[in-house]
DNA sequence: GTCTGAAGCCTAGTGTTACTAGGTATAACT
DNA sequence: AGTTATACCTAGTAACACTAGGCTTCAGAC
């Protein structure tokens, strides 16, 4: 449950990479030290939602040998989103922990 | 808009005071720096919601001069809840964190 | 050679959450 | 008398991420 802050972390586990939905949950799971391991019914809705908005472009790629993936990298808009969110990130995170007098 | 995490925000404002809906809503605003403000309509119905998880309990009391107050304060289930919780918001932050890159 | 599991994509439906937008009442100040 | 601050409340709603499915392709086991 990434309770509102998913988007961020599908912008910033992209990053420069341009991944496939799979290989995009096993990132976030690795990078995360496996505090998220999120299903496919909650990324790919979400990165369809996210191209939607022109944060991300996608294209089909077919590897040799495998099937095709959907390919997704960040497009400008996606990046300057990301900057945004992360520092919205940053501070919604200090105001929690300012209450909960934890981290503080 | 706290994104999962306003039962431990209440929790956590509450604390040991006892403190009543209006009250409780100039705390959250005061020890979050001003982060958030949030409105009665997402307070009182969660107030509502712990209460009926045995997480709060209400009494009304009668100030002297001023209108009646719904004062809630912490269940022994509560302050479980709350420690419980305050790992929780620790565990995903770091999760973040690590993913964003951010206070790494 | 077929069967199983992993890789890979997808959607419909659902429950939770916190919001907006109202309403009501009392007390203090002007 | 009217306004503002205090104080409580609810109905309806939109967003979000989840569950629970379904589909295809490829590699390896038996």
């Amino acid at each position: 449950m990434l309770k509102g802050h998913l988007d961020a972390v599908l912008l910033a586990t992209i990053g420069d990479e341009a991944l496939h939905g799979y290989a995009i949950i096993e990132a976030i799971r690795a990078r995360s030290g496996g505090h998220f391991d999120l299903p496919e019914g909650t990324i790919y809705p979400a990165l369809h939602r996210l191209e939607l908005a022109g944060l991300l472009a996608s294209r089909w790629v077919q590897p040799d040998g495998g099937r095709k993936r959907r390919v997704y990298a960040l497009t400008d808009g996606g990046r300057q989103s990301l900057v945004e969110r992360r520092a919205g990130w940053q501070s919604f995170a200090s105001g929690i922990d300012l209450v909960l007098g934890a981290r503080a």
